[in-house]
DNA sequence: CTTGACCTTCCAGTCATGGGAACCCCCATG
DNA sequence: CATGGGGGTTCCCATGACTGGAAGGTCAAG
């Protein structure tokens, strides 16, 4: 099976494949031509980890819950843990963002948005004034 | 004033406020041993481009919100579009993050966290099956 | 004179890809 | 047999918005 068909079955980009095969995330086997050949296993593979990104997980939580998945003797305790953090990081991410959203649509309605240049959201930015002293915004820009 | 005051008058960091110079955010000054030279109206500046950040606001938003702020003849309307825009953006984010939470916890509510293998959580990424099981998740998205 | 705190520029790295160049391989058709 | 097209390969560059660090210039104090 070329990196094309490993594609369509596993619904990544080739391109992301090459990339966790630099990483380390699967390790193909190669034709004499070159090209990779990906057995069922490597598809399965690629298939959880694009489910494991849908949910959110960085790629070294996917490492992680890869190496858990394949090791039978693993305790689900492990991956409940990751899934864990995982979620309370997920939470902190939608309280800042509904914290910036709750400063950003009182500016919004505040603004009369018409001709008139005078702008309480100018003003805020300009002053600070009325500031939530909340969030420190970093992770909402990663995110 | 130089740029640690510069920095400490505003709370952006030295580094951040050289880039901000690089990309065209700010134009200080020099003094002639090639020291930036900081106004007040560029800390002004520098303050407002850091609340602006940390309400979530792209660079390039930035930017805009700059030139509006400092066209004395602008329409606050065009203010108010960028913010509006920005909202939804957030909007968006917030849904997606929800939709993931809701999932992540159906998971890690569905997991033992015990010793033994058998895990909800990966089964769901290996095989992709079960998106929304879990009758009582609601409660859970609440929290 | 030296120390140390500043400042300068420039280069590299972050995260998880995406874009594209330059080139190789294979099959089908004229 | 040449050729065309649709695979594949590696490699480098770009993203956003910084952050870290090296190598070196400047300045006030001891």
């Amino acid at each position: 099976m070329n990196i094309g068909d490993a594609a369509a079955a596993s619904g990544l980009p080739a391109k992301t494949i090459r990339y966790y095969e630099e990483i380390g995330l699967i390790r193909p086997l190669r034709d004499t031509n070159g090209y990779r050949a990906f057995r069922d296993a490597d598809v399965h593979k690629l298939a959880f980890l694009a489910r494991a990104r849908r949910l959110g997980f960085s790629i070294e939580d996917c490492r992680a819950l890869l190496g858990l998945y394949e090791d039978e003797s693993r305790a689900s305790e492990d991956v409940k843990r990751l899934a864990q953090a995982h979620l309370a990081e997920i939470d902190g991410r939608i309280a800042e963002l509904q914290s910036l959203r709750g400063t950003l649509s009182d500016l919004v309605s505040a603004c009369a948005g018409d001709k008139r240049p005078d702008c309480p959201i100018l003003n805020r930015l300009a002053s600070g004034e009325g500031a939530d002293q909340g969030a420190d915004s970093a992770a909402v820009r990663s995110a």
